[in-house]
DNA sequence: CTGAAAGCGCTAACAC
DNA sequence: GTGTTAGCGCTTTCAG
């Protein structure tokens, strides 16, 4: 059962291979009964454009390269089902590499998919400093930088603003009267972990609280192994700390479980707050204070870029930033006294 | 910066394309001395092969398609890392679609994967009846059914053994005493659905416990959102069950929401157990009794499958059943005295 | 051991 | 409005 093509369809109309494939693309240039008729054939028979060749042609393959860092992380995984949806809704399909952000993931990800050649990447996956993905932006190939972003004000760049999340969620936490306020946050190379620190030192700066830096612990990744280990550090110290503010709903689930374990509870001993706004944050047992935004929009908005990109317009620069939502539950805890 | 292609090498390095095919994908006819100086120029310009020309000329793509349910699912998104994973590793890339379970979803996933020419295709998301899967298996393309089977003994199906968990679950819930026991789980149409359902029947059919079909709820997908509605429906009833078997996590998830809503307590007003031992399932505050089994087990056959049947051997059939584990936590219960 | 040439399926000049 | 032809980058006969 060998696939039918247009040398097939040309014999089976009596027509030539160019004039199916006009009548196929439907090309100006041809009369609309011949049109008709080969449209019809082609339909009974089920011939099915080798997009393979025709990307080969045209040098286009009609997918797109997505980079992620890990499906583990419920909201990466989000991220990525979004933007599979709406890739499928605008005819593309996807091809997806996950690089655990190890030093060489983004590399050679980006190398594969452009040997299989994907017309456009999307990099959920980025660190600061990614040299392979900055000469990819400065070739002018179609990439979006969405939730993370390169150091450098370059390319297109789709993310949730979380500076403005995370001082909402220690203005809160000053709000509800705790002082002493760690943090526990990813790796330094990440967008996400940078902007998150500075923006809690930020916060207690605008509201004169002293910066501790040993306050500030920093993990190797977004992930409930972070949260579980930091904390159980914190937890060994002489002074524990009012509050602890997570960089996303995983370390903070990780550090939830440290202070159960130790007996402690949350919020009345430790209060914590997370990033994200996982499914499992509404739970009743666990109650999350979060942040939230839209990323459906950020998704929409990615696509929309590649599309254009590839279609044409390669921008130098453009930043979205998407404001963020804050969810207050149980805890961030209360007014003390 | 147009990539570099064969006759560009060839005129490097003085030799005739053909030649510099040959070197490159070590050829037996010809000189070692030839070869080392075309690949090390090779090296040194970079060139990268296209594949999608490779490809068009061998009627291979180094694709491999994988159609899921839903990243939603935690459950689901680690077996989509884990395949991504052992693709990755294997030297081929991964095309992802997601069908929510929609009528539609596979078929249009086989078609557009077949468009794009991909050389196999790992099937998470099967229905039960999926006219478009049997197809492709009877014309012989590679396709592994992971996870989840069709009704029929028909292509390459590796899935864990879900009926062997149930069992576990139901006969260690009777071994603790409990006796009115009741199931949440997905629709009939998977065959995850089918068989936990089955399973849950023969459990206590085997300890004479008579069975009640009302304390069987079919949900539409495996989600909390599932767990969280029909958990709801038993609790408007007047006499409650000891117990609820859930078919996944997430369904029990959603289940313990209602209960703790409801200000009944885990386990001893009512025992809950679940099915993947997701990651949440071990936090303190949640403690799930669930079942578990390797996924990168499961994972790597399939993928393993997917190369064999791509390099020739397709069986008509082959059934691959993981032995899956019981993790006893807090929410089946104890002894009732 | 190496080169010349054909051809995979498709589109786009270019003729007629 | 339609047919002929060339060529995308690669592998593979077939000669030499």
């Amino acid at each position: 059962m060998k696939r039918l093509t247009l040398k097939d369809l040309a014999k089976m109309t009596g027509f030539s291979v160019a004039t199916v494939s006009r009548a196929l693309n439907d090309h100006p240039r041809i009369s609309r009964k011949t049109k008709n008729k080969i449209i019809e054939t082609s339909k009974k028979v089920g011939y099915q454009p080798s997009l393979i060749a025709r990307g080969f042609r045209e040098k286009k393959s009609y997918l797109i390269g997505l980079i992620i860092y890990d499906l583990n992380n419920s909201y990466h995984a989000a991220a990525t089902r979004s933007i599979l949806e709406e890739a499928q809704h605008e005819g593309y399909q996807v091809l997806i590499r996950s690089t655990l952000d190890l030093p060489t993931g983004v590399p050679e990800a980006i190398e594969d998919m452009k040997r299989v050649g994907v017309d456009g990447i999307v990099v959920t996956a980025t660190r600061l400093e990614e040299k392979s993905l900055e000469n990819l932006i400065r070739e002018k190939f179609p990439v979006v930088q969405m939730m993370r972003r390169l150091a450098q004000n370059t390319g297109v760049q789709i993310v949730p603003d979380g500076a403005y999340g995370i001082h909402m969620l220690v203005t809160h936490l000053l709000r509800l009267g705790h002082r002493k306020i760690a943090m526990i946050g990813g790796p330094d190379n990440l967008y996400t972990s940078k902007t998150r620190y500075e923006a809690y030192y930020q916060a207690l700066r605008e509201n004169d609280i002293p910066i501790d830096k040993n306050l500030v612990l920093k993990g190797r990744a977004f992930s409930y192994d972070t949260g579980y280990k930091l904390c159980k550090a914190i937890l060994r110290r002489r002074s524990l700390p009012d509050a602890i503010v997570c960089a996303d709903d995983h370390i903070a689930f990780g550090a939830m479980q440290v202070i159960d374990e130790a007996g402690l509870s949350i919020p009345e001993d430790i209060a914590i707050v997370g990033f994200d706004d996982c499914e499992m944050s509404a739970h009743p047992r666990i109650q999350l204070t979060s942040v939230k935004y839209d990323m459906k929009q950020l998704s929409r908005l990615a696509v929309k870029s590649i599309l254009e990109q590839i279609d044409g317009g390669i921008p130098d620069h453009k930043l979205i930033k998407i404001v963020p939502q804050l969810v207050v539950r149980m805890t961030c805890g209360y007014l003390k006294e």
